[in-house]
DNA sequence: TTTCAAATAATAGTATTACTATCATAAATA
DNA sequence: TATTTATGATAGTAATACTATTATTTGAAA
């Protein structure tokens, strides 16, 4: 028997599940190769079926739209971590060793799992870096988190903040300081490659540099 | 004479000054309210138009896209902040007291300028924290950047920049603290708003709880 | 005061996007 | 074998993101 990592997703993001037919998984899998390579603003869903080789209204059989799409994919992705997380930080006693882990985890580019058939994580990360806070920047972020589709990454966040706190109890804001470190990986990232003036790491353009920001960062600002 | 304060833009980002007309005045009036209303997603030149009482012909004769259009207000809010910057740290010789006036400067709810007739620099700070990241989080960032779209939030960056190694000449990351403090103010604000459990300011909703964390975030993070 | 250029308004038109609807067919299942 | 279910093929609509054309107004120079 083959071991494949399955991440349980909020049915109301799709009409169809997309893990249970072929169709589905081509369209997770080149909604994720056409959003990296040009973008979510250039991405519709006659491109990606054209690319699929299938057709528009097949694709609106699965997702009611390209929005509903994105928040899968980035959702999957949160699952994805979420799993990462607990697999690398099991057995670890020293909770400012598991949050060393969790800034490196976020922070690091990642590798494809090979776990996971038809997605591929390391492009995965680069959407998120780009397009990910696209997901809750809208207009209708009340409706969309009325029906919990944030809900792997408040789930992180929750994860990270009581690592946060097992390293300093009497910490105040461990759910801002977990999604801060959430956001600036991405953000800092981001900044390195494309607007390097806003970092100190336009040189090197290397990810460990960021990691050891943020490590500076969170223990400075977590020690009693 | 009436005093009114000029922000200098960059021309490649408008194909007429808007400054130099009463349609163009309108056009950038009314695209603060509608964006500020409705989000950039449902914001179009059609529906700017008619809240004018103008055409769609007549804002394109101004702006090309509605992107340009975003970089452009986003801009003069930086350019503005900038100059509050200046003005509210001149005369303080206590660098921690100016990174300080920065942090609440960056977090909190902006009042309305009189000093600038056409423009809302409350709604403006409100589209800043949900669309800013909107203006560089896009696949053209590299050639908006070569065009210099940017420059103004480059320059406040290195400005805050200026004044965290004034606080600590050694440390070692001004510029990443600096695109940090800026972003990190606005995301928890609108995380607070509405995803509140990604933050610990649910209870009180209030902008100085985002100072304290952020105060408490940069000192313990440059002190020596 | 005329005249001429520039700005605006009014209207039309195009390609693309974001969908919805219908019908035929192939595959899976009962 | 009958029948449900998924997919494919095709068509159509309203809105978006523009471009183009012409007429009208306005304001400054001659």
């Amino acid at each position: 028997m083959k071991l494949e990592l399955q991440i349980k997703m909020n049915p109301s993001l799709y009409l169809r599940d997309p893990e249970q037919s072929e169709l589905g998984k081509n369209i997770i899998k080149h909604s994720i190769q056409l959003i990296h390579d040009n973008g979510f603003e250039a991405f519709t869903f006659k491109k990606l079926a054209e690319s699929i080789g299938s057709t528009e209204a097949g694709v609106y059989r699965y997702f009611e739209n390209k929005h509903k799409l994105l928040v899968y994919i980035i959702s999957w992705y949160w699952g994805w971590i979420q799993f990462q997380l607990n697999y690398q930080t099991n057995n670890i006693s020293d909770p400012v060793i598991k949050l060393k882990k969790v800034i490196t985890l976020l922070s690091k580019n990642v590798e494809d799992d090979i776990t996971t058939g038809h997605v591929d994580e390391a492009q995965l990360h680069q959407i998120l870096i780009s397009e990910g806070s696209k997901a809750f920047l809208t207009n209708h972020v009340g409706k969309d988190n009325k029906q919990q589709f944030f809900q792997p990454y408040k789930d992180l966040c929750n994860a990270v903040g009581e690592i946060i706190l097992e390293c300093n109890p009497k910490y105040k804001y461990p759910h801002s300081l977990s999604s801060t470190i959430i956001e600036i990986a991405h953000l800092q990232n981001f900044f390195m490659n494309h607007l390097p003036s806003l970092t100190d790491f336009s040189k090197s353009k290397d990810e460990s540099e960021i990691i050891k920001y943020l490590e500076e960062l969170v223990f400075n600002t977590i020690r009693d």
